[in-house]
DNA sequence: AGGCGCATCTAACATAGTTAGGAGAGTGCG
DNA sequence: CGCACTCTCCTAACTATGTTAGATGCGCCT
């Protein structure tokens, strides 16, 4: 038997070579793409051989579990710091918003993939790792709310051109940023289908931390 | 040597196994998933083995592109069919092609697919197989234009609309209709950025054909 | 009849994810 | 100290899948 200090660090050794697991699988994905994806080359690139990641991971869907658990994760918290910084006009958050989401998912390839979920034949994120995503949709939803936008629907339409241009920036322009320049005239679209009122000229920063 | 009849004949009959492989691959993916697509059981279907399928494609990937480009080109031939029967009405007609084009997508998920590239790992389509599809997109492109849209992006900010509703669709509601039902309003909101002017109560059909 | 082309076959290979079972290090108790 | 337990990693091997090599046999042309 352990007793409790040794067990506490036998736990933090185990948390940290499973990130070091998840971070060599992130750094395959991104030189190589998921596709490249393979437990040997992984577990190479740890010092180990690819049974003995099974001692880490129920299967190699778990891992990309992992993997996507971590972004969203790191989503969640970029998204909350976005929201200390967002300006207080409407319409200039809800561009800002826009951009924050088009970025984030246009910069990291292999991250965006995560949100269409079709990429992995046969993978099917798990709740745990999911959470921060609803999370942050769930936060998004109230905060376009308090924007004045009152309409679930008008939510997910947003939310829809938003997702539809990253896909068809991935799809047709990949490396420009044609697509990124759409973005600003389609959030004015959809704010004044929605109603929110015209920017102003310099609109003032908002919210002091509390 | 074959003479020229003979020539043809064979020609027929290869072809012949060619389609019947496709269809048996449809068959696969449409039952089971392209996940579960694999070639023993392709082969199976049309009572061959593995191997011999590559008298008739060169690889899985030729596979692909071969049921791909005839979804395609059904797609152009039902595009064409639509635009006899679209009505006079500017708003009215991008209403009914934006509701084909999502119904299209959303009944057939593996046609879907295709769409969206990267759901296959090392898969590009072939120009020669993708050619309808770029077709369909230019012929969507001048029928909007001829509706009175003269701004490409606002046109690439339509399908980008549809199209995120429809990853939307599969994503969240697959089975549901609620991003169905989002559609009328969020073209509603694109046609009145564009212009477009308001929907008559009893539209008249249009265009006899030629 | 003889020969050529071609579709199909069997056998096998390479690469994946995964499982079985054992070796060795660390830890705690007698 | 020595024994036993646990845990991580290992080697070996299995299975599934795309693919290649080479043989076989059928049909058509001369």
């Amino acid at each position: 038997m352990l007793d409790a200090p040794n067990r506490d660090r036998n736990a933090e050794r185990r948390e940290a070579t499973r990130r070091e697991i998840v971070e060599a699988a992130w750094a395959i994905a991104r030189e190589s793409g998921l596709a490249e994806l393979t437990l040997r080359d992984v577990a190479a690139r740890v010092g180990m051989r690819a049974p003995s990641l099974y001692s880490h991971f129920a299967s190699k869907n778990a891992i990309y579990d992992a993997m996507f658990g971590q972004a969203w994760s790191e989503y969640e918290s970029s998204v909350l710091a976005l929201e200390d910084a967002l300006p207080e006009h409407p319409r200039a958050a809800a561009k800002q918003y826009g951009r924050h989401f088009f970025d984030f998912a246009v910069d990291d390839l292999p991250r965006h993939q995560l949100m269409n979920q079709r990429v992995i034949p046969g993978f099917e994120p798990s709740p745990e790792s999911y959470a921060p995503a609803v999370r942050v949709l769930e936060r998004a939803a109230a905060n376009v709310r308090e924007l004045g936008v009152t309409s679930e629907d008008d939510f997910a339409i947003l939310i829809a051109l938003i997702g539809g241009l990253i896909n068809q920036h991935h799809a047709n322009d990949p490396g420009g940023d044609r697509y990124a320049g759409l973005l600003d005239r389609a959030i004015d679209m959809w704010a004044d289908a929605v109603g929110l009122p015209a920017e102003d000229p310099a609109p003032p920063s908002r919210k002091s931390a509390p």
